[in-house]
DNA sequence: TATGAATGAGATTTCATTCAT
DNA sequence: GATGAATGAAATCTCATTCAT
């Protein structure tokens, strides 16, 4: 039990360390032995824990968005309306990248490119977080809080697209500016962009009646 | 003259098959061997002309963007509005990307994520569009077609991520599927999103007074 | 420890092929695939050992001249006079050279005319040689032993010049002839030229006289 | 005619240019290319005119070698006496390789250890220098002039051998220090070492005889 | 004669991966 | 389970050299 613990250690130390480097450098450019020598193992050691440096790559993303979904999954219920659930998400992500630039950093440049990473299992994380924000829209759309004409499908690729070319413009710049908030500007833009117009949006109109008997319209 | 003609075709060939592989295997893995192979030229030659595979890497936008980009600026002028300007540019990268996917897939799976390439030359290019389609933004608030409040980079991020988290896409599920024309559709919404609400939109209002005398307001 | 005298082994295996491939070759034309044959290993681990082509080269000296300088530097105490101590270090160049004819091949032919060998740490050793020499031929411009007006670099030029020019030949030449012990000559010569003139040099001169009537010269 | 002029031209061109870049970057370091630049004219020119880079190597020293030999030997009977001729040699070679310093670069750095080179028809311009000191020297012994028991070639290999350290030295020091004129100090030690003794010196003879009837010596 | 253009033939070097201990 | 050591397999890049024009 002390061994599997250690192992444990060992298994994420690893993760974490690939992590690291192969968000640093991209992963061609890493060498396992780089990660090797940043978690303190041997290089042969980490072929005990992963078949091949793609495996390893793969294995990242499970772990971490795995927890970020379950986060969001398990909060929706007590989301009321589409825009909110929307919000809550695209927090979700901005919060994610955002404390963890090594694993966006890694997702955005080297993951997201691997046409085999489709089929491994941690993009199944990947791609249930894609699947959520969907509905979300969907039910907007359902609901009648958005337009019949909206394509969910297209605003998720506002959404998502948005969110990874900004992150995706902050790595390669080398992170050095601060990363602005920008969830609820786009939130804003986007609920303009797709909400039904014939909603009780409060416009300000001011009617002056001529002062005779009493006549106020609703 | 003769000469010329066949160093140009050898140029040519060189670009087009690295373009064509490049865009298929990425960067990485693809060899300068196969490279040669499909130019139907020596491993050698390709050194002749391009100094490394990298400098061959970024050698490919130049002339491809390059064009796309002085057509857009040349026809700016003609088109009035910032709406669509934008629209313009929008549908500028769309036929690009789609019209040459070889091209798209270089440019987002591979070039955007070098960092190397920032400093590159073919990266001008890019930047130059980019710049344009940013300024055709700010004028829309400048002249009060769009609201105050809008961040322009934001709204840039918002058109670019857009348009290529759709390509990604297309190109990591195998170019199987059409690709739809989202244009109009994500002009529809960004428009609705950031034009001021003053406009002269037409809002159906009812008001019903009161048959009594006449009351004119102000 | 077994794997440590493995280890040491390959080492030493790989320097010794290095030293017999290089001096037969020269530097250029000898190839890494050869040494790597030579010393029964793969090319790789020869990379494994030494960073580069070119510091495997710079290794070698490091071992051999060390061992020579020491023993020459132990030795020195215990020989009095300039003269003594310059002919036990020209001894010293003459057996080195003899009895490690690829090692002299290599120094000769290929290190002494690498500029970059110069920085190299091996390079260290052989000047330690070389000062160890300089200084005794100044002790005996000191001691009275030697001319004032001598010049004891161009002593050094003239005892080193000659060393390396006479193995140099030799080697040139295919190793073919024996080569002649020129160390006493090559010190006679010398001491005639730059000791003091009016010193009591030593003649042993035996002389026999006959006793009286008959007397028998040898 | 005049194409013959252009020619020749053309061919002590880059025989010029072969030997500033031989001499600044060694024979290996130096490509085809680069002397066709520095010559002004292409690479496929220089095989006009020589078989290979190896030819080009070895083509140089025939012309500058010849020239001086034929001075010296030239020269030769109007010198009396062995050691004045000697003097002439050394500084012939002294003014060569100093007025040459990419001559000399050449010849010491990378001619000297190609044993092809002694096989090439430049190599005899350097041997005939080299028998002609030889013969000097021999001259001297049999002349008186030096002691019988004075080797001809240990001599010229000193000679030789300081020379070529000194210039060798120069050289991979960079030129940088101006190069002191070592010929006459050269020449004095080598006289002292050499010369006969019969010359009035003043040799200390110590002469004990036995006081009495017979002694014997071991 | 002169050369622009092309290339054959390697050489060095890098790493992911394996395996005996 | 852990690893030091070894290597197979390539890939990039360089140049001397050739040849059609």
């Amino acid at each position: 039990m002390g061994n599997d613990f250690k192992s444990r250690d060992k298994f994420t130390s690893i993760i974490d360390s690939a992590l690291r480097v192969f968000g640093e450098k991209g992963y061609y450019n890493a060498t396992i032995s780089e990660i090797a020598r940043t978690a303190g193992v041997s290089e042969a050691t980490i072929y005990e824990y992963f078949g091949s440096k793609e495996d390893l790559l793969f294995a990242i993303p499970g772990e971490i968005t795995s927890q970020a979904v379950e986060f969001l999954e398990g909060m929706a219920p007590y989301i009321k309306g589409a825009e909110n659930k929307i919000r809550a998400i695209v927090y979700g992500y901005y919060n994610l990248y955002k404390d963890n630039p090594d694993y966006s950093s890694l997702v955005l440049l080297n993951l997201k490119h691997n046409r085999k990473f489709m089929e491994a299992e941690g993009y199944q994380a990947v791609q249930r977080a894609a699947g959520f924000l969907l509905r979300a829209i969907e039910e907007g759309v359902k609901s009648g809080e958005f337009r019949d004409d909206v394509d969910p499908y297209l605003i998720r690729s506002v959404i998502l697209g948005t969110i990874e070319h900004i992150f995706f413009r902050w790595h390669l710049k080398g992170r050095k500016e601060e990363l602005a908030d920008f969830v609820d500007a786009l939130m804003d833009i986007l609920t303009r962009g797709i909400k039904k117009d014939g909603e009780p949006r409060a416009y300000q109109i001011n009617i002056t009646l001529p002062e005779s008997p009493a006549g106020s319209p609703p």
